[in-house]
DNA sequence: ACCTGAACACCGTTCAAGT
DNA sequence: ACCTGAACACCGTTCAAGT
């Protein structure tokens, strides 16, 4: 069957569930979750808010079918690897920086079927832990601790970047932490102070990767 | 000064924080996060919606005490212990069961220097390394591990119950998955397969566990 | 089958007015 | 200083009516 694309610059194509989460994306994206309504969405997509119905039961739906979409969109940018740990890695910082682009993805991923990217994901990471030896009785801890790691401990972060205003010094957040840190009292709070020297300027980054490191090199030990 | 308490049953005491902030427990814990709202919380305390405003600035800030509470709530439930690995395990499983009994608790928290207890949850792991003789190079990155992970992943578990309808079975829902598991192309997908016969059944509570057991064993390991 | 947009049943938050 | 409650400016979702 034949298709041509009419000529002329066409308002829009059909609504479709993809053009309805490409858009949510966008609004998330450039004017943060509070922006996005089923108004707004509709208005961009110029149609009425009950359209979108047709399409996504719900703003649940809505917010897990963009979120599964950026997960797909960080497992594309990372290669196949030779070292199922860089595999497992890349994976990790992958999700990371994903998380951190879109300070919105966070609790609304959840093991549903339908979020194919995230099965995707699962996937690979077990394929990894099956590449890299670890034996079949270890191996569904080991999964879930990697794959709830990576997930929890990226949105944790990514929440944390949500609570702060879109404009907000990084490092004076980080350093007013600090600061409040030392003002407790040092007999109970021994460890803060001693903390509060490092977190101004920290890699966040680097610390996820090096509890992933934490991880892996606590599987070749013999559980305890 | 003494203070005499009233021999008559008051309807109610004075608005304050603490009052507010148990009443919205009560509400979320009975009722769920959608029914706590600033009228419902008004009602339930005798009182006008607007005067909440006078002792929290805003439902954020409401959902941040009362996470705030129930991390109390759960170190106080936490003995000391001799060994600092028992001390961290405690810790996590504390925190663990007290975000599977209050599901709302979860991205709300952060390191908003207000939120005493989890100040106080802070400097409990932090200590626990230092006992456990984590030289200070490592420590600031181990304690970031352990910290993020517990609440990460303990975050991540509650977001999965949350998204859950208040009277699912657990058993019917990990059942499900496992099958929509088992449908995939098992040529793509070989480890999900795999996974599917262990998902049915499994404690999450002792996954959580393995995966700061993990964390620990990877501590006596010098990092690759 | 798919879209429209008014209508319904709510929200969080503010604020003049009270005590 | 603290409380009241009406008012404002929104929401998500539904649904009769259209094409």
């Amino acid at each position: 069957m034949t298709r041509i694309t009419p000529a002329s610059d066409r308002r829009s194509d059909a609504l479709s569930r993809d053009r309805i989460v490409d858009a949510a994306i966008e609004i998330l994206d450039t004017q943060g979750e509070r922006a996005l309504t089923f108004r707004a969405l509709a208005t961009r997509l110029s149609t009425g808010a009950g359209a979108i119905y047709w399409h996504i039961a719900d703003k649940e739906a809505l917010l897990a079918a963009a979120s599964d979409r950026i997960v797909g969109l960080a497992l594309a940018r990372v290669g196949t690897m030779p070292d199922p740990r860089d595999a497992i890695r890349a994976h990790a910082l992958a999700l990371f920086d994903a998380f951190e682009a879109h300070a919105w993805v966070g609790t609304s991923l959840s093991l549903d079927p339908l979020q194919t990217e995230m099965v995707r994901f699962l996937e690979r990471i077990g394929g990894s832990l099956v590449a890299l030896g670890v034996p079949l009785a270890q191996r569904f801890d080991a999964w879930s601790a990697c794959v709830n790691y990576i997930l929890g401990v990226a949105g944790q972060s990514a929440a944390h970047a949500r609570h702060q205003p879109p404009d907000a010094n990084r490092d004076a957040t980080l350093r007013a932490v600090a600061e409040s840190w030392n003002q407790l009292d040092p007999s109970t709070y021994p460890f803060l102070h001693e903390a509060a020297a490092y977190l101004p300027g920290h890699d966040d980054r680097l610390q996820f990767l090096a509890g992933i490191n934490l991880i892996l090199a606590g599987l070749n030990q013999t559980p305890s």
